[in-house]
DNA sequence: CTAATTACCTACCGATCGGTCGGTTAACCG
DNA sequence: CGGTTAACCGACCGATCGGTAGGTAATTAG
């Protein structure tokens, strides 16, 4: 029922799968979801289009398990750092802010947002999807940051949705603009991450210093 | 060679362009751009496919018309308050936040970004004329804001890509989020424009505060 | 008047789309 | 060994895609 040993050359479902989703991602993030064939994801994982179907019941499925893939990796960076009793609620902001933007602007998951705002309106259920399953909780880790901040005095209290505005709408946009540019020659100039990550931080913790 | 007057049922070729042009934008608006056919723009527009290419030369033509229909209104707006000599630095600056948020959030050339970032892999042209004529304009408007408040005193000096990653971001975000998200009965509560708006002017004020 | 032009039509094209059907191959099981 | 099943494939489907060839009614020009 199982296999027995795990030979390197591997034919196992989980592995196929994981193989497509792997491929799969790349070519949505490079030529968008209606730029992307299903059969030309199919040659890119050197199958047929009919072993496609045998993984996965469709296009919006196959897409849906490539949005979803990445979910539980990208929010582990955030729940680690909440729960690091050994840093101060400044130290954990900044490395909050730090990973969202590893995050958003690195990782699948996250250059994946122009993608489901491409797909969101065939397919509402997989922008509910991607807001609870990955916004909300990302919103929610953050928020744990601020209120621990609060509580212990270092943070003056602001508003929630105030503040996630600020907090991740440059973040959202800094990512859409890199995708939306790709072309740009003189990308990286244009949109310095890191200088831009770390003025975006002071902000933020201009809007938490407590006094008058 | 022109028509002599101006009856009720104009057939002019001016006419039908922008009658196409206003029906497309919002097909493009509500179905994105591969999710709208030609046969559906034609259909909407009580015309036939046909007739559509007798006005436009191809569907990345007629796409980068509507995308560029609204850029001087939207643009003009700005213009007019960067000229506007009896508002102070601090007002102008305040009202042209509220233009960005009611073109970015309200007008189809706002709202026609995520669409812009669906095609700009396909058609990277649209991406840079659309940077080039609408982004790139809307930045030095802006800038000419701060800076004029800077030479007055009024304001403290900022990194200009710093200034601005804080200021459009979140309103980009903000109007990708309600398009993302357009099926959400909630959408006003929780993404709620002029508050956000308030408190994000505040914010933009405050890194321009002068003193320390 | 005729000739030309404008604004539109019907009918069609090849290509490609997402998806399916009926196998085939190879490993595993009793 | 035969039987079952998991993993995959070649060939095909109807529908739809963007785009075009060629014709036509109405207006305008000379």
């Amino acid at each position: 029922m199982e296999t027995s040993m795990l030979d390197p050359e591997e034919k196992s479902k989980a592995d196929s799968r994981e193989r497509i989703i792997h491929t799969t991602t790349g070519l949505f993030l490079e030529k968008g979801f209606a730029g992307t064939s299903m059969s030309t994801i199919a040659k890119a994982c050197d199958m047929t289009k009919a072993s496609l179907y045998y993984h996965f019941s469709g296009k919006e499925d196959l897409f849906i398990a490539c949005v979803t893939h990445g979910y539980a990796t990208a929010l582990n960076a955030l729940t680690v750092i909440v729960a690091d009793t050994s840093l101060t609620a400044e130290q954990k902001l900044r490395a909050a802010i730090t990973a969202l933007y590893e995050t958003t602007i690195t990782s699948p998951v996250g250059r994946m947002s122009p993608l489901i705002a491409e797909v969101s309106r065939a397919f509402p259920k997989v922008a509910l999807s991607f807001h609870t399953e990955y916004i909300e909780p990302q919103r929610e880790a953050l928020w744990q940051i601020v209120e621990d901040g609060v509580a212990k005095g270092v943070f003056a209290p602001v508003d929630q949705n105030q503040f996630f505005h600020i907090a991740f709408g440059p973040i959202v946009t800094l990512s859409l603009s890199r995708e939306m540019f790709a072309t740009f020659d003189d990308l990286d100039t244009y949109f310095p991450v890191d200088a831009l990550r770390v003025g975006h931080t002071d902000v933020l913790l201009g809007m938490l210093r407590p006094g008058t």
